[in-house]
DNA sequence: TTGTAAGCGTTATCAT
DNA sequence: ATGATAACGCTTACAA
């Protein structure tokens, strides 16, 4: 109590290794080797050590041993804020972050949670990122455009991204098989019956949205029919207004692909207005499963795709990098379609 | 590249300090004043420092730096997986995070994220916490009868919370007022000649199921009526199944107030499928303000909270916590009721 | 205004 | 099997 503070309020003597020692009668050294696990000491100093670290209460400073391993036992998380999936309630976010964190911890690491709104923020992130405060960054749906994947190219800092390709630089990715999870969604209108089979496309700057869009294509293309798309930006609001473009365009339309739950939730709206019955009139599939689809009316048929063992696969291929293992440059997930009762 | 590499696969000379000092042509010492604004060196010096850097593209070590200064500008964001608002699509966590992102950004630090799902995952946090990994906690929603609180309270580790109060120890706290929007709510119930008001309640180890109960207790006592309460967890399930519960047990109640929207959703389903016409027959009123709100059929009142400006202010305080001030023992955001068409 | 040097708490090398 | 001791990269008295 009697201790200068310097910053912050740590004010008890702060319980070291050389405390530990003299507590145990031994050296450093010794004491060291007992925290890290080391089978080279005999068992009574062991115990004695032991005993004195809970005596004390002692827990290693990361810092210090930071310093000498050169290694910190964190991983980041970077993502665009702006990035309408993080804060609709599209729970792709959420998802995620329990998977990286049930993976992370698994394996005692610990996650920092990077946002990257704007130039600012950017900057810090960078200067975060280089400053070695981590071991190893995971890229979560980064823009194209994004400057960051160019700067992170240029380092020794493992990365690994959900992202298929990033502008030119190519780190390893873990994604989702998305462009089979749209042809599948399209195959199975086709296979219903439908003849005029519509698209809402995602942003088309970032893999969710290109692959979702190639994906329809791919199997339109193989059934003879012709494209029709819409684009929108992942949010229901969007949905509604693709939709009504959709309807004023292709107003004998009986099918439409909706590269998010989201947008397709907005596009049920639209099609309720407009006097269509889904599916009667209009067959509806969505993308991702999110919790609304079974409560939206009627429920909705969509891509399933987990996001959870994403995350926990992202950890594992990040780790092995940063361990100096060489990683396979694509791991891509099933999905699988889950029919409701809007197709 | 022909340096050993220990951990990882950091391989490049890293840029030291020294470095620099060594290319400008000065001392260390005064390396680390300009990079840390200093405002004592000559601006020539300062220049040719600053470009030294840039060359080498210096950036400060974090572990050496912490080590000396014992801080680390990262603050831990703590909360229990188990939270069912955590993994619906509540969007109270990625508001949170945006908040406290955003405003931790502002002030150049780090947001370390820490799951508690289980003893183990408890453990580990505790160690890291301890082991000096960031400057402040800060408590979100812990439950009642977590271990972790007690044992922050036996540390000098800044704390805040968004609970208002946790089992023993009471960490200064933020959080929205709960009791004052349940009673808005129901006292609009009652404005608008409402007589059976019934109430499904959150969980009731959490301020945020406690709070929003009181305060229809509180409301409902005085306008002398009696309480009719079912009890939930916050998911649309459990929403259901308490809706039925109250039906069944008051077939004459003609309002309900629910303490989150998700429920509130859950009930609608419930209340349509027996029949009943939502507001007419009986009026909702939800809690929270999540996007569904506007989806739902009808569009759901509620109670607004800004968990956005929760998630800065936490962080204020913390800050202020870390800096050795002492902050006001509790902060109440207001609420403020939201008509749509359910009530 | 700038430099020198003493730590900060670990781990790891090298003797013993 | 254990103990000195030298890093690790930085900040900060204190001296100049």
């Amino acid at each position: 109590m009697v201790f200068g503070v310097r910053k912050g309020s740590n004010v008890r003597p702060r319980v070291t290794l050389e405390d530990v020692a003299l507590r145990a009668g031994v050296s450093r050294a010794t004491v060291s080797r007992v925290v890290n696990g080391s089978q080279t000491v005999k068992p009574a100093i062991r115990d004695s050590v032991l005993r004195a670290v809970k005596d004390l209460g002692y827990v290693a400073n990361a810092a210090a041993r930071s310093l000498v391993t050169r290694s910190t036992n964190s991983y980041a998380l970077v993502l665009p804020e702006a990035h309408t999936r993080v804060f609709s309630d599209d729970q792709f976010f959420p998802r995620l972050i329990r998977g990286l964190s049930e993976e992370l911890g698994a394996a005692d690491k610990q996650l920092v949670l990077l946002m990257s709104s704007d130039a600012a923020a950017h900057r810090r992130i960078e200067h975060y990122l280089l400053g070695g405060h981590v071991d190893g960054v995971i890229l979560a749906s980064a823009h194209r455009g994004d400057p960051l994947p160019g700067t992170l190219g240029g380092t020794d800092l493992p990365v690994i991204s959900n992202e298929r390709v990033l502008d030119n630089v190519d780190f390893p990715y873990v994604g989702v098989d998305a462009v089979g999870g749209a042809a599948a969604a399209v195959r199975h209108l086709v296979g219903t019956g439908r003849r005029r089979i519509a698209t809402i496309a995602g942003p088309q700057d970032m893999s969710a949205g290109i692959d979702r869009l190639i994906g329809y294509r791919r199997e339109i293309a193989r059934t003879g029919g012709s494209s029709i798309v819409a684009t929108g930006d992942f949010t229901r609001q969007s949905g509604e207004v693709a939709m009504r473009e959709l309807l004023a365009d292709e107003p004998d339309l009986d099918a439409v692909f909706v590269a998010s739950d989201l947008m397709a939730h907005g596009a049920l709206r639209t099609l309720q207005a407009a006097g269509r019955r889904v599916p009667d009139d209009v067959a509806v599939i969505g993308f991702d499963d999110v919790e609304i689809c079974q409560y939206s009316d009627p429920p909705l048929s969509t891509i399933r795709q987990d996001i959870v063992e994403m995350g926990r696969t992202l950890v594992r291929q990040i780790l092995r990098l940063s361990c100096g293992e060489v990683v396979e440059p694509a791991v891509v997930l099933p999905v699988s379609l889950v029919l409701r009762q809007s197709a």
